[in-house]
DNA sequence: TCTGGGGTCCTAGGACCC
DNA sequence: TCTGGGGTCCTAGGACCC
């Protein structure tokens, strides 16, 4: 440990502050706040029983589900996020599960980032547990990082539940060392110290390196962040194309990319992995049919109405195949574009090929504001002849149908209407989605 | 007992327009 | 008639993140 890498942890949410005496801070301060196995932790916080236990948040072992996230206590015996179920069923057989309640989970969120917010308007929310911060003191607020850092976890507890917190000049610097000690770790890596800190720790820890990433730098000699930082730079934007660049100057410790407040979404989309793979055609349609439902109902939901419409279909040897199509204007309404995903499945798949998952997503979303009810149907060109009053009766219709469909879902929960094509095998999904009408305020 | 679901971003090729 | 380049949009696929 130098005065350059501070690693320290406050044993104790202590009132008068668990922090030793701190080096000044000099220069750009970026947080990275994460919250501690979150979905099994707000399990444990609801279930007063399960504390202390091991906890598994993830779908089913006998339906390809995965783990999504396990508590503490099941990680010693090797049971990991992204794990399949069936192998963590057998690494911690008494290990207690759940499917997981994502409406709690978003309710917690939601009060934590209301806490994060607090403390400065600059926070970016990068998914449902993690958010940067800039708190780079100022001439009006000289508070050291560090400070900061302990109260946000002090507060966090507050909620029940306890986040990891690192500091640096960077998102990439803060972001690692939050990764360093866990759970309820607070990590400092001070300005200057950021060659050396990464120096030593595998490639793939910085984030933007995966598996594919991994492998190429390895089969180059390149292991490390200090042997990536020394790279030859021309050679690994041949390899990497823009990557290339990023990582060597990540890997050098100047990455310069600010925290942003940008939380515009840029599409929605719903997917499902069946429990037997389908192979009829009247199975796929009705499988397409519900997940455009649940498409629909999101974009309505949230306001959003777009352009460009996916599917997405996984076959049983795991290939991918996807379509997508630009509509003639946005729409959020799948009473209007199911029948073309019906047209758009024959372009990637064939009746008897065995279909694992489906998947329905719109992007291309109009700007707000620009919202304008056509008289046409969306999946069909203006009609050139007078022939115009019937499509405007069914499509206001249908709008109210649709209308009628979400509140009564609203209130009972989403399996209390389904239109006729829409799947009703509830058995043959992952079951990590929640049957219980109470997810659904 | 293999490998979810919700996202973002990049790339490369083709069409089309100026 | 032949030629070229740049910009933009669209599409399919893939890497990556939590």
């Amino acid at each position: 440990m130098t005065d350059r890498f501070q690693h320290t942890r406050f044993e104790e949410p202590a009132v008068g502050g668990g922090l030793p005496p701190l080096d000044p801070w000099e220069g750009p301060a970026i947080l990275l706040v994460d919250l501690d196995a979150f979905f099994a932790s707000v399990e444990q916080l609801d279930h007063p029983a399960w504390r202390g236990k091991p906890v598994i948040v993830g779908g089913d072992p006998d339906k390809h589900g995965v783990v999504s996230t396990a508590s503490y206590e099941a990680r010693p015996f090797g049971v990991r996020s992204a794990m399949p179920s069936s192998t963590a069923k057998r690494l911690c057989p008494d290990a207690i599960w759940t499917h997981g309640h994502f409406d709690r989970y978003r309710e917690m969120s939601d009060a934590i980032m209301g806490i994060l917010r607090a403390e400065t308007p600059h926070v970016q929310q990068v998914s449902i547990d993690e958010a940067f911060l800039d708190v780079t003191p100022t001439a009006v607020n000289r508070e050291h990082p560090a400070r900061v850092a302990e109260r946000i976890q002090r507060r966090v507890e507050e909620q029940g539940v306890t986040c990891s917190i690192g500091v640096g000049t960077s998102k990439t610097i803060a972001k690692i060392a939050s990764d360093m000690d866990k759970p309820r770790g607070l990590t400092l890596v001070y300005p200057g110290g950021e060659r050396d800190f990464l120096a030593p720790l595998p490639v793939r820890t910085m984030s933007g390196i995966g598996a594919a990433a991994e492998e190429k730098l390895r089969s180059r000699g390149i292991c490390t962040l200090g042997q990536l930082a020394d790279a030859d730079l021309r050679m690994l934007e041949r390899v990497f194309g823009k990557l290339g660049r990023v990582m060597h100057v990540r890997a050098n410790g100047g990455d310069d990319a600010p925290v942003e407040q940008d939380d515009e979404v840029k599409s929605v989309s719903n997917e499902m992995t069946f429990a037997h793979d389908l192979t009829k055609r009247q199975d796929v349609e009705a499988a397409i049919a519900t997940m455009a439902a649940k498409v629909g109902r999101r974009l309505r939901r949230k306001g959003l109405r777009g352009r460009t419409l996916a599917l997405r279909v996984k076959f049983d040897d795991l290939s991918v195949r996807s379509v997508q199509r630009q509509l003639i204007e946005p729409s959020d309404d799948e009473l209007a574009y199911t029948p073309l995903l019906y047209r758009m499945i024959d372009e990637v798949w064939r009746p008897g090929t065995p279909v694992r998952l489906i998947g329905v997503g719109m992007s291309g979303f109009e700007e707000e504001g620009a919202v304008q009810e056509s008289l046409f149907d969306v999946t069909e060109a203006a009609p050139s002849t007078g022939d115009v009053e019937p499509v405007v009766r069914d499509k206001c219709k249908r709008r109210g149908l649709i209308e009628a469909t979400d509140l009564v879902k609203n209130r009972f929960g989403e399996t209390a209407v389904r239109f006729g094509r829409e799947l009703r095998n509830e058995e043959n999904t992952t079951g990590s989605s929640s049957k219980n009408p109470a997810d659904y305020k």
